[in-house]
DNA sequence: ATGTTC
């Protein structure tokens, strides 16, 4: 893998062009702007991360600027947070640094039909339920044994839609999730032996690091019209699901950005850091990118697919409860969309990277009950602390994107060094929210102060005019590897 | 994020 990271270079002109957005003046090759959405609080400490604005910025085709979400912190080579746009019929690029390592992570909403009290009683036995079935940490295992690679290609290519094809699901969860639970262009001659052998043993697994299961409770509703439309309510259990494509979706992101790192010279490209390895999306190598993430993305929908299925089960058992599904959403994905450049319609392929989709009330896109509220917009708060439930809205910009979640500010290191898991859990516990974790060492690392604050990332996101807040959510219980 | 450094 190269070893990028941008040099010192001299400092960049960022100008507060209003609130919430800061401009990076081009320079040094790049060849728009770079836009960024926060406040100033969010930016301290941002200097690196702002370079990494300004770097993928040079890309060839890329049009308007290279954004950053309020939430946005240091990644391999964009900024999590970072979103790109290049325009494909004019040499533009597709860059595995603009997703990211966790293809297609993202976030899955199911509303319970029973509120937080008439939960109360069975609320442990759930959890216990769920601490059994949910699969998590690093490593294999995962609630679906795949029959071998011939059924994983079914996975590849059928996403979600494959997992309730299979009695995993209901039909209607199909029309709550992005592109209705599966992508078209996946590729699976693309995913290569590595990745295929990772991928087998793991659909259904939450992994590690900052990915759980949680129950949830809506504490708060900021938009009652658009959360009658996606089905939540004051004092209502959810359940939310944040996860990803596991070690298959990392090996596809390691064998492609080596095959554009070796390929690039050819294209005559060159980037101000080898972590921003790219290729004409239009390229033997850029396709192969694009339908090998593809197939990951349709991987990582069917593991939030079987997860939610566990979790029904459970909740069925344990409380007669039933889950329906709000939304599913995935946070680091590239996309080939069209969107107005100058007055013209363009294909572009749309990076978003810790960043979400947000498609504004009245898109074509959007299941007809959506179509007045706008996209669910999902936020996974930090273990312990709030979650958001967002919307899109009319005139949203950056290709209509808005943030993902809270960023980390303290390293794992760092953050274990301050608590021991035991403590985190009495902590967590004492506050009313029950714990199953795999390891306290995991649990250490995720401490909330390891974390920036969503709440003033979604604040800045909403005073930008990315999105409006819909809901808050906060946990009863938390599953983590 | 990740068979947490091929």
């Amino acid at each position: 893998m190269p070893d990028g990271g941008y040099r010192e270079r001299v400092d960049l002109d960022v100008v507060e062009e209003r609130p919430y957005r800061f401009r990076v003046e081009p320079r040094d090759g790049m060849r728009v702007p770079g836009v960024v959405f926060a406040s100033r609080e969010l930016l301290r400490d941002a200097e690196q991360s702002l370079r990494q604005v300004a770097g993928v910025a040079t890309l060839p085709g890329i049009v308007g600027a290279s954004y950053a979400m309020p939430d946005i912190h240091w990644g391999y080579g964009f900024p999590i947070g970072g979103v790109a746009a290049t325009d494909v019929a004019a040499g533009g690029v597709v860059s595995p640094g603009g997703v990211g390592f966790d293809i297609s992570c993202g976030v899955r909403l199911l509303a319970a039909d029973c509120d937080r009290r008439a939960l109360r009683p069975a609320l442990a036995a759930v959890m216990d339920g769920l601490g059994r079935a949910v699969p998590r940490g690093a490593g294999p295992g995962g609630v679906w044994r795949l029959g071998g690679t011939a059924e994983l290609e079914r996975v590849l290519r059928g996403g979600s839609r494959y997992a309730v094809e299979q009695g995993h699901g209901e039909e209607r969860d199909l029309l709550r999730c992005e592109d209705g639970g599966a992508v078209a262009d996946a590729d699976v001659d693309q995913v290569g032996p590595r990745a295929r052998e990772r991928g087998l043993g793991q659909v259904g697994s939450l992994g590690s690091a900052n990915h759980f299961l949680e129950v949830q409770v809506v504490t708060e509703v900021y938009d009652t019209a658009a959360a009658e439309a996606f089905g939540i309510a004051a004092g209502q259990v959810c359940v939310m699901i944040h996860c990803g494509s596991r070690g298959l979706g990392h090996q596809i992101c390691s064998d492609h950005v080596r095959a554009m790192d070796r390929a690039m010279a050819r294209y005559g490209i060159e980037v101000p850091d080898r972590q921003l390895a790219c290729t004409p999306v239009d390229s033997p190598e850029g396709r192969a990118y694009v339908g090998a993430m593809a197939a990951a993305a349709n991987y990582a929908r069917a593991n939030r697919q079987l997860l939610s299925h566990a979790a029904r089960r459970v909740f069925r058992r344990e409380a007669g409860v039933r889950l329906g599904l709000v939304y599913d959403v995935s946070h680091n994905l590239a996309k080939i969309e069209t969107h107005s450049v100058d007055g013209e319609p363009r294909r572009l392929c749309v990076h978003r990277k810790g960043a979400t989709r947000a498609f504004p009330p009245g898109h074509p896109d959007l299941p007809a009950d959506l179509r007045d509220a706008g996209q669910p917009v999902l936020i996974p708060g930090t273990m312990g602390t709030a979650s958001y439930v967002l919307a899109g809205v009319p005139g949203g910009d950056a290709f209509h994107s808005t943030c993902h979640g809270a960023g980390r500010v303290m390293s794992r290191h760092q953050a274990a060094r301050t608590v021991t898991g035991k403590e985190l859990r009495a902590r967590l516990e004492g506050a009313g929210i029950a714990v199953r974790p795999l390891s306290m060492r995991g649990l250490a690392e995720e401490v909330p102060e390891a974390y920036k604050d969503v709440a003033a990332v979604v604040e800045a996101s909403e005073g930008a005019g990315l999105c409006r807040k819909v809901a808050r959510l906060e946990p009863l219980g938390v599953v983590k590897g």
